[in-house]
DNA sequence: ATGGGTCCT
DNA sequence: AGGACCC
């Protein structure tokens, strides 16, 4: 690939995000599917975190006081969403399913309803199983599946009959168009769920194209995404350019409003309930053709806000649809595990002690949740750990600690002396104290109980009289425990391929969750005519682009463009010597495994 | 706001 | 230990 492409695509052909369609409200729907016509609010403490659609419709909004809500909806159907476990294994169960369909565990979580998946076109094109060889779909490579922004094609890029070419990044975006529409069906035929999805070359840009069709939609970026020779600007820089700068991933309310007051000399409005008033808003187009813009004024801009030291480079990147980080490979178990509860008013000794106790009676059941697992392998989930599928003796398992916190930390916030302050989100209030994890925790033979009775008096409470000296004077609005500063207990594998296989294999058998009967993918076979229908998808880009005669199937070699990266080189299809299909560049890989493993 | 998470200084 | 960012 040249480097210009390769620096278009940042070397990473193609990605998704996942965003699960009102994810807490459609957890209580799935429960119970007669809440899906109502409308449906999930609460926390005093506000709705969200809602589901048709509360949306009567002009419910996330993060409405509850008061609001039932004002304006007066028939809104009220969840209590404070306990986040259901909503934790659903996210895992969601999770699960968009791993077992993507290579080399590149499935990175944001969030307990969002996901980013790096698609991986060279092994999931004619194989989405990993082991499976047959498992496949086809799909019509000339043209994007599902929305696209822009909806239709610029000018410049007109199919014009034979000319058609499509670049490396554009098979690569239809591709991951087809894929993702793929799973989506996937996923809403064997989950409860729905799933908006944003589909480009970067997290940044896939993040903000998945906001365009919500929900149970994507939509794709489509290419060009630089500017052509012909003067067209590309659609990333008319994409981004609309946005207000604080809706850029990346850039905060503290940046936002730093650059806000930067581009307009003088401090924004800041509404208490509206937050910004519509003539304050600055879009990324201002922000990039302001005088002297550019990462040096943006440092200037950002000075003394304790940023990283290369934050005007990162923002002015962002600015210009710039991310080259990762889709990290997703982890076995979380970095940081924390209960939390918001109060009115603690504010003695015993109240603190009555509180600390449930909460860290969850930290430790969650810590055995997350950080557990059986001799076998297999992950433990909690409240079933004796009950094996298909059997009725209870199995008595041997767990050991797959991670580690060493460290514990006790958080909380002060309740401010009642001012209704405008800039609230300025300062956070919160204060912690930490100590090294105390070894018995990990006792697999004590109650979680006795433990946290022990944890309590022992640590936490000796914590907090660090943390609030005064015996009184204080008044808590919240408390939060923490299990951080994660360690890797010697002999597991965190994460790599050694896990990623194990993992695969054990999902062969039974698994006692939600959706045990639900498949990696579709059992659609790869049959010839499956070929054929690949084949004639794309071959417009073959067309255009090498001497499609020089069908010389015996010296048919699978060795050069690992990487996919062929856009340049003689071979971007071949012919196989075994079956004759015509196989495109990112697809010998699969096919080669195809053939190899058939009998 | 709520109840979580991430990484950096 | 705290501060920014994310959902």
């Amino acid at each position: 690939m040249n480097a210009e492409l390769t620096s278009l695509m940042g070397g990473s052909q193609s990605m998704s995000t996942w965003d699960y369609d009102c994810f807490y409200a459609s957890v209580f729907e799935a429960e119970n599917p007669a809440l899906k016509s109502l409308p449906l609010a999930v609460q926390q403490k005093q506000i709705v975190v969200t809602c589901n659609y048709e509360a949306r419709r009567r002009g419910l909004r996330k993060l409405q006081l509850i008061k609001e809500a039932k004002r304006i909806c007066p028939d809104v159907v009220i969840m209590l969403g404070e306990d986040l476990t259901k909503f934790r294994d659903a996210s895992k169960e969601l999770h699960a399913f968009l791993k077992k369909n993507t290579w080399g565990n590149r499935v990175e979580k944001l969030g307990f309803d969002e996901l980013l998946n790096r698609h991986d076109l060279q092994n999931s094109f004619f194989q989405l199983d990993k082991f499976d060889p047959t498992v496949g779909f086809a799909f019509d490579a000339s043209t994007f599946c599902g929305p696209t922004y822009p909806a239709e094609p610029c000018p410049s890029v007109k199919e014009d009959g034979e000319q058609l070419w499509f670049s490396s990044l554009d098979v690569g975006l239809r591709l991951g168009s087809h894929l993702a529409n793929y799973l989506r069906h996937q996923l809403e035929q064997h989950t409860p769920y729905t799933a908006t999805v944003g589909i480009s070359t970067s997290k940044l840009l896939a993040k903000l194209v998945g906001n365009l069709n919500k929900p149970r939609l994507q939509t794709t970026l489509r290419p060009p995404y630089s500017a052509t020779d012909d003067g067209q600007g590309g659609n990333v820089a008319s994409f981004l350019g609309q946005h207000e700068i604080g809706k850029i991933p990346g850039i905060g309310f503290k940046m936002a409003h730093r650059i806000r007051t930067h581009i307009l000399g003088r401090e924004p409005n800041l509404d208490v309930y509206e937050g910004l008033a519509e003539e304050d808003n600055v879009s990324v187009d201002v922000v990039r053709s302001f005088p002297g813009m550019g990462p040096v004024k943006l440092d200037e801009i950002f000075r003394g806000g304790g940023w990283p030291k290369d934050i005007g480079t990162k923002v002015w990147g962002l600015l210009n649809g710039v991310d080259d980080t990762e889709v990290a490979v997703g982890k076995a178990f979380p970095s940081q595990i924390s209960i939390e509860d918001s109060y009115s008013q603690v504010d003695n000794l015993q109240s603190v002690r009555n509180e600390l106790l449930p909460l860290t009676r969850k930290l430790l059941r969650r810590m055995h949740a997350d950080l557990t697992e059986d001799e076998e392998g297999e992950e433990l989930t909690t409240g079933h750990a004796t009950v094996q599928a298909g059997r009725h003796l209870p199995v008595k398992r041997k767990k050991r600690w797959l991670g580690c916190p060493r460290t514990l930390r006790l958080s909380t916030r002060s309740r401010p002396p009642s001012l209704p302050d405008v800039g609230h989100q300025l300062h956070s209030n919160r204060i912690s104290k930490s100590c090294p994890m105390p070894r018995f925790v990990f006792s697999f033979s004590e109650t979680v109980e006795a433990l946290a009775e022990r944890l309590v008096e022992d640590t936490i409470v000796p914590l907090f009289r660090r943390l609030h000296p005064d015996k009184s004077g204080y008044k808590l609005s919240l408390i939060n425990i923490a299990a951080t500063n994660m360690m890797e207990c010697a002999g597991s594998e965190n994460s790599g391929v050694g896990q990623d296989i194990g993992a695969m294999f054990r999902n062969q058998g039974p698994r006692p969750t939600q959706f045990s009967n639900l498949p990696a993918v579709c059992s659609h076979r790869v049959t010839e005519s499956h070929f054929d229908n690949q084949h004639h998808g794309l071959k417009h880009v073959v067309d255009g682009e090498v001497d499609q005669t020089r069908g010389d199937a015996a010296v048919l070699e699978w060795t050069s463009d690992e990487d996919g990266e062929s856009e340049n080189s003689a071979t971007p299809h071949d012919e196989c010597t075994i079956c004759g299909a015509f196989i495109p560049w990112f697809a010998v890989q699969a096919h080669s495994i195809y053939h190899s493993v058939q009998t």
